[in-house]
DNA sequence: ACCTGAACACCGTTCAAGT
DNA sequence: ACCTGAACACCGTTCAAGT
């Protein structure tokens, strides 16, 4: 049983099912075996669920060369897009991105890139180390609010704040149909404030 | 037993043992009841989960009228220091947050007071309901990433980006002194770009 | 009416026993 | 050497039986 087949099943369950729906019961049984083959190869959940994190930045692609050839704001544009495009294509994994700062080959990977485009373009390292930490968090912090299945939630909010008490939530009233706001003109809106945050300190 | 009760024991046993320690059982336990009484008073865990949530939003004290006298800059930046210090206070309770909008009265309340703000300073509604969601989701996605005990963390990490290998890390080691970046010292930088980026679209 | 023990179908993890 | 069933100590939730 290759570490790979258990990594790769794990994050078909977790994508299909849920960051929950991951259990090494479940696992093992998706794999035609027990939960102690699973230990064999993995300490325990955790380290496992590392692995299936670490698989996800792998689907991070970045273009060093393409990177360096823009200007900073458009580099940090693009590598926060593309990390938030492969966390969307795995919503479920990103609250297992919690436990853990990120020390897999790919994460490590994509922070090394990002880094040296700031610190090519000019920022001193204690700003580049500010800057890249909170881009990558604004990234992952935005998923996870993502992640708990958005047109569910979106069509009872906008209903919620609609049938609020006008004499209490006059403001709210007010803004009602402006919310929710959707999922990608927040994200952009968020972003865009960073960026132009980040030009008036440059 | 009433509701109040079991909803402060909750957020002891959160506050003290962290989220994954709050279970039907232990909380009974903890009451010295069972774990069907608790289904007497709350439909699930769901449910308690939300009002342990809301109670952390009781704590966040907005005063509307100094608020008001404020520029909505500083408005905005106390209204954002103040939820996150109250979310500070409970860093266990914060991943509980993820599940679901908050539709809790007090999170209500905190929603109103922040909108009026942004409207009495002459944003237009959907201007203001994007404001809102983007420091709301500031506050909680940066909450969520601090709260799995962070000294820990910052000690391991510290040590981890001086102990890579400097052909494949050039630019990580570069910055290692300065990572990782101190939580406040990031919470701060980051709350301060979406203020200026905020200036410029005014 | 309100509370409770015991049950049901699950967990992560371990370990002796099998091939 | 590698795998596995069964066990241990847990879960959320339900329900018949008690007061």
């Amino acid at each position: 049983m290759p570490p790979g087949r258990i990594v790769a099943a794990a994050l078909e369950l977790v994508d299909a099912q849920g960051a929950d729906a991951l259990s090494m019961r479940t696992l093992a049984q998706q794999l035609n075996s027990g939960t102690a083959t699973l230990y064999r190869h993995f300490a325990n959940r955790s380290e496992l669920v590392a692995h299936v994190v670490d698989h996800v930045y792998g689907e991070v692609h970045l273009d060093a060369a393409e990177l360096a050839g823009q200007s900073w704001q458009r580099s940090c544009e693009s590598v926060v897009r593309t990390m938030y495009a492969a966390l969307n294509r795995h919503p479920n994994v990103t609250r297992l991105m919690l436990d853990h700062t990120p020390f897999g080959p790919n994460a490590m990977a994509i922070r090394e890139i990002c880094l040296s485009v700031l610190l090519d373009s000019g920022f001193a390292p204690d700003l580049a180390a500010r800057i890249y930490a909170t881009l990558s968090r604004y990234v992952l912090g935005f998923a996870i609010q993502f992640s708990g299945n958005p047109e569910a939630h979106a069509a009872y909010d906008a209903e919620a704040f609609h049938t609020v008490d006008p004499s209490q939530f006059r403001a709210t009233l007010a803004v009602a149909d402006a919310m929710p706001v959707p999922l990608d003109v927040e994200f952009s809106f968020g972003l865009d404030l960073l960026i132009k945050g980040l030009s008036q300190i440059r």
